[in-house]
DNA sequence: ACCCATTGATTGGCCGACCAAGGTAATCTG
DNA sequence: CAGATTACCTTGGTCGGCCAATCAATGGGT
């Protein structure tokens, strides 16, 4: 090393140094997550929530199995949260016919109706994050967020799978 | 609407289509976290401790309140944390003498010899997630995401400052 | 000098997330 | 068909995060 760095210049912790995109990741995401959770919260939804609740809204009654396939969350993170979604009511949850140790969570329309507030969270965020970047930029950075999720998919799993419904496709 | 979408396209929550990027940069941030918590259970640091040594070793004995701001976390997760560090040594705490109701923290060099590690879970982190990209992608990555974190700070407050050690600078 | 607002830290409660362990039902196997 | 294995869910514990309420110490106003 050809000299110390001159004091006061990183805003990042130096023992960061080797990974410099890494730490700008944690940081924006971080940034982002509390200005998801600021919005969810004017909806009464814990973050976490709506993830789970963008995956009642796509799919019908869903095994419980299935949405913890599906949100690759642990089996015990779903169950709390879904006896809190039920709770509050947003959530229905009754036996599987077919399988009596299964179980079937369905969105009441109370949850339903939770859905245009959670999309405009979405947009409200991206449009608050993107601001100023053309569209140009916008598509760059989708493509490079591409590129790094598909670098990570090997060791952290995918969370965002598409079961085909059976019977379709 | 000209017709409805063919069934089983979308991986990604049909609720959230108004924000693409967010919803990738969610899905990318969380498979960092996931690869990173693994990364640091071997070091025996839970995530978000990593954040707080390194804060620890960049600046010698600091005022908890400094901490607090420095990592835009409540007082209360900060004071929980170091009570955990402290008790498995990585951290010591005393009071100021400057200020009787404030504490002063300073890593212990147990806590120090964590830093190597640390440095190369970032390392590993960045080589891993930016696997194939060449350096312009990486260079042009960081900068969108720079751009992200600017317009993000004003709301999701900052989590990174330099207030200058005071007597230098 | 006194009272009061501010700052620093702690506690308790809640939620999302994980792991470990357990219980029940279905399925595979001999 | 009986026994072992697997799949599905639940419970209890821990940790990182937040909020609300609390206490102690400091500092400013009059």
């Amino acid at each position: 090393m050809p000299g110390p760095d001159p004091v006061c210049t990183e805003p990042t912790p130096s023992a960061a140094h080797g990974g410099p995109v890494s730490i700008a990741l944690a940081r924006v995401a971080r940034m982002h997550r509390i200005a998801a959770g600021r919005r969810l919260k004017e909806l009464e939804l814990y973050p976490g929530q709506e993830m789970m609740m963008m995956r009642l809204w796509d799919r019908g009654p869903v095994r419980q199995s299935e949405l913890i396939q599906s949100l690759g969350l642990d089996a015990s993170t779903v169950t709390k949260m879904l006896q809190r979604l039920e709770q509050c009511g947003h959530v229905r949850r009754g036996p599987d016919p077919a399988d009596r140790r299964a179980v079937l969570v369905e969105a009441t329309d109370e949850g339903r109706a939770l859905r245009a507030g959670v999309e405009g969270v979405w947009t409200d965020l991206e449009q608050l994050s993107l601001s100023g970047l053309g569209p140009e930029d916008r598509a760059e950075l989708a493509r490079l967020l591409g590129l790094v999720a598909e670098n990570l998919r090997e060791e952290a799993g995918e969370a965002g799978e598409c079961p085909p419904p059976p019977g379709v496709c």
